[in-house]
RNA sequence: GGGCCGGUAGCUCAAUGGUAGAGCAUCGCCCUUUUAAGGCGGUGGUUGCGGGUUCGAGUCCCGCCCGGCUCACCA
């Protein structure tokens, strides 16, 4: 017999015990007067002679340690993330309670009632008067000072990783105030959210591989959203002016400490305004996120300092000559020159060939907060065209930390421009680019009622997460990154067999 | 997909090619202010899976599975 099979066994055993003095295995409600971190934040600071009179409490939480000493014994409870001991004595609660408390394992859920005091050692503890059983675990919980370490475990199950890893839902919770910090500020500049379909008949928005699903009733292949941009301009032609949505986008891609096949988007159109518009509120955005969320605008990451307070700007050309790194650091003309840059990568057109030599020499090399504007017009198919160069158009990335954040543009609200662009697209498809564009005909008539001047951008949620809680890996901002199916669990057999004996 | 690294008890980790171990957890006994509680005594292993080499494999070789890092692709 395994360990496990008799951890099982034990573990039966003692519901069976529990239900015998009397005590449901499985509880209900327990109506406690305070959490864990309330007493802590309340009491925390409180001495021995401050807690009297008596400060009465109920409370309930997981039991995380357990220190039997005859006929007492001491126990912290954790709730939200945070720890309390409690003492539990056989003169304070009794004989039937202290037998429950002698069956009580780590991992339990209970609720006890009591009041507060401080232990010989000063620790803010409660002294139980009546215990009551609210869970059960069969399982036994990971170590409890190195907690769990396994990297694989710990994202198939992400639930004992928040048990144990209190720092891991510290990032969590991070993540939760950049998103309401993101939504709050969006509301106040009266954005509207929104909700556009995630199953697409066509997918566009970005350039990426799509997941394919199906519809039965319809009878028709559908396409995961890639992005929801295409959607939310309509609704901006619709006349809602200022609209956002953050939700999920999906991309059949490569998995990597920086991309996870479904990962969460902030998007936001705004009529009248451009991409200048846009860096104004995107620096905003991103320095109010970090202080709410963190505190400050200061981050460290990965032994850099980062300065949210502002983003550093340069063109794409000005961002390849002064970040370009050893030998053959091009000059102005240099980049300004397609003989230059079609020597210098493997694209078939300048526009591409300059995209290209930024990514490879240039992106990584973008630590501080970084604006990044004119893009040429190939790479993209949906933004507006810079007035006095075609060739370019009026789009940037925001970089931090030699990652790519966000992505901005005014939006391209010419039609007759949106076909023409569409159709360069297809021919690049033609020419084996499968990442290329496809052909949106009622986009193009969306825009053919007019969609007014309007800037459009889109925010990493997980990256910009990553920075604020100097993770190195998106698959720790995100709660259950994918993974490959893990093998036979066999617990259900075990339950089965073990399930009446 | 390529390269590198890893997978040993529930957890965290040891183990020159020579009897698979420790701490925590778990079980029994003792203990009414402990806190990595303590004391005494136990249980628990298909060393990821499958082959091979060898008198003998956790260890060496081959294949596969899972994961991490990295490169490529991408945001």
């Amino acid at each position: 017999m395994s360990l496990e099979d008799d951890l099982l066994k034990q573990r039966l055993a003692r519901i069976r015990e529990i239900e015998a003095l009397g005590y449901r295995p499985y509880g209900r409600r327990f109506d406690f007067s305070h959490t864990i971190p309330e007493i802590l934040g309340g009491y925390g600071a409180k001495t021995a002679e401050e807690l009297t009179p008596e400060v009465r409490v109920s409370v309930a939480g997981r039991l995380m340690t357990l220190r039997h000493m005859g006929k007492a014994g001491f126990a912290h409870l954790q709730q939200n993330g945070e720890r309390l001991q409690i003492y539990v004595k056989k003169d304070a609660v009794g004989e039937r309670d202290f037998q429950l408390f002698k069956l009580v394992d780590i991992g339990d859920f209970i609720g006890v009632d009591g009041y507060l005091f401080r232990t010989r050692t000063g620790e803010l503890s409660i002294h139980v008067e009546k215990l009551e059983f609210l869970s059960k675990t069969l399982l036994s919980m990971p170590e409890k000072w190195h907690g769990l370490e396994d990297v694989e475990t710990r994202y198939r199950q992400r639930y004992l990783d928040l048990v144990a890893n209190p720092d891991v839902r510290k990032v969590f919770v991070t993540r939760a105030r950049i998103i309401s910090s993101l939504r709050r500020q969006l509301e106040a500049h009266q954005f509207i959210e929104v909700e556009t379909p995630m199953m697409q008949p066509l997918y566009g928005g970005a350039a990426a591989r799509p997941f394919i699903t199906h519809h039965n009733t319809l009878d028709i292949d559908l396409y995961l959203r890639i992005a929801p941009e295409l959607y939310l301009k309509r609704l901006v032609v619709g006349g809602l002016d200022r609209v956002y949505e953050i939700n999920r986008n999906f991309r059949n891609e490569g998995l990597s400490t920086h991309h996870n096949p479904e990962f969460t988007m902030l998007e936001f159109y705004q009529a009248y305004t451009d991409y200048q518009g846009l860096i104004e509120l995107s620096q905003e955005l991103l320095a109010q996120a970090a202080r709410d969320a963190v505190g400050t605008t200061e981050i460290e990451y990965e032994g850099h300092k980062l300065n949210f307070s502002r983003l550093e700007r340069y063109s794409m050309r000005e961002a390849v000559v002064r970040f370009w790194q050893g030998d053959g650091r091009p000059t102005m003309e240099d980049v300004a020159n397609p003989e230059w840059l079609l020597r210098n990568s493997d694209k078939s057109t300048a526009g591409e060939a300059l995209t290209d030599i930024f990514e490879r020499h240039v992106e990584e090399k973008l630590i501080q907060p970084t604006v990044v504007y004119d893009y040429p017009v190939e790479t993209s198919p949906l933004s507006k065209n810079k007035p006095d160069d075609p060739a370019f158009v009026e789009r940037f990335e925001i970089y931090a930390a030699g990652m790519e954040i966000g992505n901005a543009y005014t939006e391209l609200n010419d039609p007759q421009e949106q076909r023409r662009r569409f159709e360069m697209q297809l021919s690049m498809r033609e020419r084996g680019d499968e990442e290329a564009h496809q052909m949106d005909e009622d986009y193009v008539r969306a825009l053919a009622y007019a969609l007014p001047p309007t800037g459009g951008e889109g925010i990493g949620i997980d990256r910009l997460t990553m920075i604020l809680t100097g993770c190195r890996s998106i698959r720790d901002v995100i709660l259950f990154p994918l993974l490959r199916p893990e093998g036979p669990i066999d617990l259900v057999r075990q339950l089965r067999e073990l399930d009446g004996v």
